[in-house]
DNA sequence: AGTAATGTTAACCATCTGGTTAAACTAAAT
DNA sequence: ATTTAGTTTAACCAGATGGTTAACATTACT
């Protein structure tokens, strides 16, 4: 049976493999490695469960692909901001900004990514280790000169940006604890996102207030 | 083949049930309902397969009462505390220290609550839902109260909430990550999550200031 | 002791699942 | 038109997986 909720998305005017590899992105982000089926990608996809493997040998293979590419627009995002020569405000400001917008557009990208990272962590460190080399140098420079400067408290990078992320991606995580908690509809979820657009800058820059 | 991560800590004077549930919740929270094998856990408790469905009649009722019972030791830690009556940076403080430990201890089961969170919403929402009733409500107050009074900055508690859980939970989620990014060992990022106890109530409290 | 209820085992089953195969279709190259 | 390479399909397969059954063992009850 075809799944109605994925093929509105299956433009014929792709090439197969394209439809293969859309199909794929949302089941895996759905429902996981473990979780997925190959039948429900080659539905959604609307061909040949044969297919699948004649393009990507093994289930294994096609979701490394999607994986990597996933990852591999996903990372860059984060660090290329941040390692900007800029004022450390304007990038936080920007950072969280662009952030959370891309995150509201796909807001299953963080749990796929970490859930996947309790199975797969050396490919994911591999793949996250080598964008980060010297993406965040400058970062580390201001940070390291503003507080010289006396200008900032003195922070660790890695505090920093795991505050930063922290405060960024979890919200999106949890988002169906928080909206029975705080009993939220959806659209009160995307206020709360807004406000958090403005308010995590603040709290970030607010600690760093020596 | 019995796997020898589990059987260690599977003691035989533990009652069957007792094994069965024990060896259930490592295994479904380290692989997920999906990833998790029936086998697989009747080799972890030491027994025979059939015994699963003798005492629990399928996976799903399985893993149903195994997420009940992590969701219900886990949910009100982390409420209890907020709700008591004492000075906000007291339980922040409070808070931090306990959650941050705990989750030292049992640092996978924030990605097994969220990852099932994709599958099953309905069910967390009415678990959680249920036990968030009136706990909050001396916090809700208490912010209130000390924005009125001017002694903080005024918050919305659902950001208040979000910010101290995702300063806490999210770096047990992200440690791979992390780790390579930093380049930490294990020491290293426990060491990080010692720095973590006493910086995040700074951060919750300094943006608090008026 | 005898019997009923509970606990345990091994063998079995239906279905699902990833993956394969060989034949058929298509379109470009000769 | 024939060949050739790439593409698509339907049927099939072996192993895994959740679940069942019926016999056997153990404990509790009378």
């Amino acid at each position: 049976m075809v799944n109605s909720l994925y093929i509105c998305i299956m433009e014929r005017d792709l090439s197969t493999e394209e439809r293969i590899k859309e199909a794929a992105k949302q089941v895996f982000i759905i429902k996981g490695l473990a979780g997925a089926r190959m039948q429900e990608i080659a539905d959604a996809a609307n061909i040949n469960k044969a297919m699948l493997h004649y393009y990507f040998r093994s289930k294994d293979q096609l979701f490394k692909k999607i994986f990597d590419e996933v990852i591999g627009e996903f990372a860059p995002k984060i660090l290329s901001i941040l390692g900007e020569k800029r004022p450390l405000e304007v990038k936080v400001k920007d950072f969280v900004h662009q952030y959370l917008d891309m995150l509201s557009k796909n807001p299953f990208i963080p749990l796929f990514l970490i859930s996947e990272l309790r199975d797969q962590p050396e490919h994911v460190i591999e793949k996250v280790g080598i964008k980060r080399s010297g993406a965040l140098d400058h970062l580390d420079q201001q940070l390291k000169t503003e507080a010289q400067a006396g200008n900032i408290r003195s922070i660790a990078p890695a505090h920093f940006m795991a505050n930063l992320i922290s405060l960024s991606i979890f919200p999106f995580l949890a988002k169906p604890i928080l909206q029975s908690m705080f009993q939220m509809s959806d659209e009160d979820f995307s206020s709360f996102i807004e406000e958090r657009k403005v308010l995590i800058p603040q709290l970030i820059m607010s600690s760093l207030k020596p």
